[in-house]
DNA sequence: TTGTAAGCGTTATCAA
DNA sequence: TTGATAACGCTTACAA
């Protein structure tokens, strides 16, 4: 049976309150005292219970991460990352997936908030905004991955310049001498999917190129199969040369259909992603993608998180991080082949 | 501010207890007060402080999943299936990675224990037992998935038919012409490992083949780089033609030096992999893999686990489950070519 | 330096 | 059908 603090009471002769203060180390206990109480409660095996704890302190120590997906590598990096940043100072995130569903996504933050969590990490469904009413509420510190919202709403949010990721990756393709470029979009409500294809429209205006309707190839983002979407969208419009996919694993599913119907990438496809999972998987075809600094953002969410729950963070202003982002060019993106059909 | 039962019983009139029992839906309270009441708290945006009722009753309605990386698609797969599972039944898993690091996975224990959680799912790092001597400790319900302990442990575990399935992927290897085949193996102190080794060797045996020391390539799980290692496998047994990987990560990175070094997949070398991840993830090179159902493992671990936890397993002995295995053949292995030097 | 007592927000017990 | 009261295991005054 679990070891509570009465049990190691009863076996060392000290009262609770002892106990507990010299657990945690506080200073008003003899060294010679602690020693022994931290003995005894070591052959019990005494772990702390920390919901008993934390009713009382109103600290769990816990966190909890709330993402879209965990299957997607994006945020898999993300959430080891985070990861690692809490567990080195004593606290633990725990992670769950929203499936990008709103309902799954209130859930979380009502669970989250119902196990008195010491703050939260989400990158929203965006599609509704009763999770982040319920945060505010409930006061405990949070912070935005990912994704922001506009006005009115006002959160700390630490995102990547996905405008910019987008233009210098449709630049790119532009510079090879792509002309008709797909888009692939995936939902209107999420914020970088929207920046991304202003990044997108950018580029091709400053080319002097207008946006095509049907150079759009919206998938989805979830375990949804696109395949049928993503080849009629070869056979309407064959003259595309180029794709800038949401995400790397878009691309790769656009890379296989290609190969599929056999298309070969680079060279009668270029595909360029944004995420750049390469850099963390071992995948087999080198894409060439945006790299977002997945550790980067991460880690200042997770800095930014800790410092609004040791109210180090002083500053009541709502903090806007946006990261840089890069290009990463590897087999997938090649000049056109100019005398195809 | 966080809404109490108290706030919400000030706002009705009703006394706290009259509260908590109407939000539970228990049937000692009169429909028309239920429905009043459950109306306030909706509109007090109530959500219930899971710790504080957990003190009391024991039960916390969430779970921890301790995993050694969810980078990982393998436990990404099962994880996600797991959260599915428990999330219809309205308890809340947690996930935690080991870094299949023995004290990591102590801390995850331990901090379970402490979250006083229902019941753990675990894929021990078995580099040390202490972590399920404490779970024997706490008796909270606990469940192994894919790999398991000897005796005198004995736990409930649910994993996939490792033997068979790697003896079946290197009779299919042999069947195809292979004589030199590695092995990847990755810890011994790993169930999975061993069996995986016990099943190639059988395959081998059964063909009169010997097992030969430096055909066996030791590569790491974790996060470090596995290239020197590839490359200098790839060095010193030229002849080798082909490779058992451990698993579908492993296998793609072999894949990878491969094609670095200028050797081509399947022609100059066929790998076969262990996970059959290419199902859940548009990989562009479909790989040769053997099965090994990580939704039914996830699922029936689930099942078991809540059968613990809600005592409705009254059968005391533990269960041992071993999930079949088969082999998907896609296009990273062939016969070898006859005229190599 | 240590102990006593109150209280955190629930649930469980028992009385009204 | 409802309410008072005691617990749960801990932390935090405050007292000794």
């Amino acid at each position: 049976m679990k070891t509570r603090l009465k049990d190691i009471a009863q076996a060392t002769g000290f009262s609770i309150n002892t106990i507990s203060h010299a657990l945690r180390d506080e200073p008003d206990i003899a060294e010679d005292t602690k020693h022994y109480i931290r003995e005894v409660a070591k052959k019990l095996d005494y772990i702390p219970n920390i919901p008993a704890g934390s009713i009382k302190s109103g600290k769990s120590r816990i966190l909890s991460v709330i993402l879209p997906d965990i299957g997607n590598p994006h945020f898999t990096i993300m959430f080891r990352e985070i990861e690692r940043y809490f567990s080195d100072i004593g606290m633990t995130p725990f992670f769950m997936n929203t499936r990008e569903r709103a309902i799954d996504e209130i859930n979380a933050v009502r669970l989250s908030i119902g196990q008195n969590v010491d703050g939260v990490i989400l990158c929203p469904t965006q599609t509704e905004t009763e999770s982040i009413r319920l945060l505010e509420k409930s006061t405990i510190p949070f912070i935005l991955i990912g994704r922001r919202f506009d006005e009115p709403i006002n959160t700390d949010y630490v995102i990547c310049d996905d405008t910019e990721g987008a233009r210098i990756a449709t630049e790119h393709l532009l510079s090879l001498g792509h002309r008709k470029i797909c888009c692939v979009r995936v939902n209107e409500h999420i914020s970088s999917d929207r920046e991304r294809f202003n990044g997108y429209c950018q580029a091709l205006s400053e080319a002097g190129i207008g946006v095509e309707d049907d150079l759009i190839l919206h998938l989805t983002l979830t375990e949804e199969e696109n395949r049928d979407a993503i080849r009629s969208f070869f056979a309407s419009r064959p003259d595309c040369s180029a794709v800038l996919a949401f995400n790397d694993i878009l691309a790769y599913s656009i890379i296989r259909e290609a190969i599929a119907v056999g298309r070969r990438v680079p060279e009668d496809l270029s595909v360029m992603g944004f995420d750049n999972i390469c850099s963390d998987y071992p995948l087999p075809i080198g894409l060439s993608s945006v790299s977002v600094s997945k550790k980067n953002i991460a880690r200042i969410a997770s800095e930014l998180l800790y410092s609004r729950i040791t109210g180090k963070e002083q500053n009541p202003e709502k903090q806007h991080i946006i990261v840089p982002t890069r290009l990463f060019l590897r087999e997938t993106t090649a000049p056109p082949v100019a005398d195809r059909q």
